[in-house]
DNA sequence: ATCATCAAATGAGCACCGTTCAATAGATTA
DNA sequence: TAATCTATTGAACGGTGCTCATTTGATGAT
């Protein structure tokens, strides 16, 4: 029988890296986290089962690999958005628009991210746990700028709770709850919730 | 070849339904929805696979009647926790903290109803539709009371809301984004959102 | 230049999954 | 009793993720 192939060295271990992701991305943008699979990445990139399983251990990680570069889109999208609507404009808008909008125009890549469990033994690699953080960063910078107070704990504890605000609308308004529960515009509703607490927040504080 | 038994009649059509349901919930609730599986339940209720999609059309549609089940459990919940407190108690806080004492209690049965996506061509039945009202009910009733207000439109829109609020606090801290981004305690927090969009209201109609 | 060593890549094999559908046998009706 | 009906079956099919003995290209030593 001939069978194995062995070293073949047509990439590197990072270019081999950067092509599963590539067309990883790419499946899960077209098919979502349902109707993903590791198997049809190896097809795609010529490689073998196999392979896909020595880069990245298992299907999970590779998912979650997967997430984080959605992630790192995402917080890259979010800085255009700010940059567009530069110092002057409504930069808080910007930002929950930019939440919206990326998962309306991603919406596979944005499902994955909050579908997708690790299995209880396995955790979040470092280089993913940062990539997830830049988002985070964004936000509180914004929040403190609305302040206009140094990035404290209690921007940072804010800035959670109002990315869980704005998370939960676009949740709804993704999964289809918000539409069953008789609403309309999830966005500006949770606008009016981030700027009802920062008001909030500004009259405690004053 | 001996191979099929025919129609044996153990049970009903309407047992063989709570029969299927009362397994897979159990199922669900142990495994998770990535551990789920139809042909299991048919092993555990000494039916055949053939039979789990007679009854219930696909995988897809027996999940969807699961977390209706899970809906009208927490639904429940959220009544008993709404007793125990009475009239003069703090009622808010019992339904926030019912919302995530569900989750956490029967973390499985919480995760499976927001991971679980219809296939496109899908929709639900009118009796999952009902199924999942009941809580939206429950929290409609409870904001009205809170503002001393019949259930107008403007007591729905901000019910909404509101479950959106918590329910974004609440998966952040059930999928452990919360505590990655440095938090401690996502229930209390939750609990302030809507005290503050509560008071917010006060003042804006008085 | 040759050889031994090493590790990257393979893919058949395994145990599972959901879905389909012809065959069957128990219940019902004639 | 015989004919009909239909609930139930489970093999078959095409997929999945994961494992690991095997192979072979590349590397380092002689």
């Amino acid at each position: 029988m001939v069978l194995a192939m062995g070293r073949r060295s047509d990439h590197t271990r990072a270019e081999l890296e950067e092509l599963i992701l590539s067309a990883g991305h790419a499946l899960v943008a077209e098919v979502g986290l349902g109707g993903f699979s590791a198997r049809e990445v190896a097809r795609q990139i010529g490689y073998s089962i196999g392979t896909i399983h020595n880069v990245f251990g298992s299907s999970d990680r590779l998912i979650a690999a997967l997430n984080t570069r959605s992630f790192v889109a995402w917080a890259a999208f979010l800085r255009e958005q700010l940059e567009a609507v530069g110092d002057d404009g409504d930069r808080l808008a910007a930002l929950v628009a930019g939440y919206f909008d990326f998962a309306r125009q991603h919406t596979h890549w944005w499902t994955a991210i909050y579908d997708h469990r690790l299995p209880a033994d396995t955790s979040l690699s470092e280089a993913d746990e940062a990539g997830r953080g830049l988002l985070t960063g964004i936000v509180v910078d914004e929040v403190a700028r609305a302040l206009s107070r140094p990035v404290d704990e209690t921007v940072v504890t804010l800035s959670r709770s109002l990315i869980a605000t704005v998370h939960g609308h676009c949740a709804f308004a993704i999964g289809g709850a918000w539409a069953l529960m008789g609403g309309s515009d999830a966005e500006a509703t949770a606008l009016a919730r981030v700027r009802e607490t920062l008001s909030a927040v500004t009259l405690d504080t004053r």
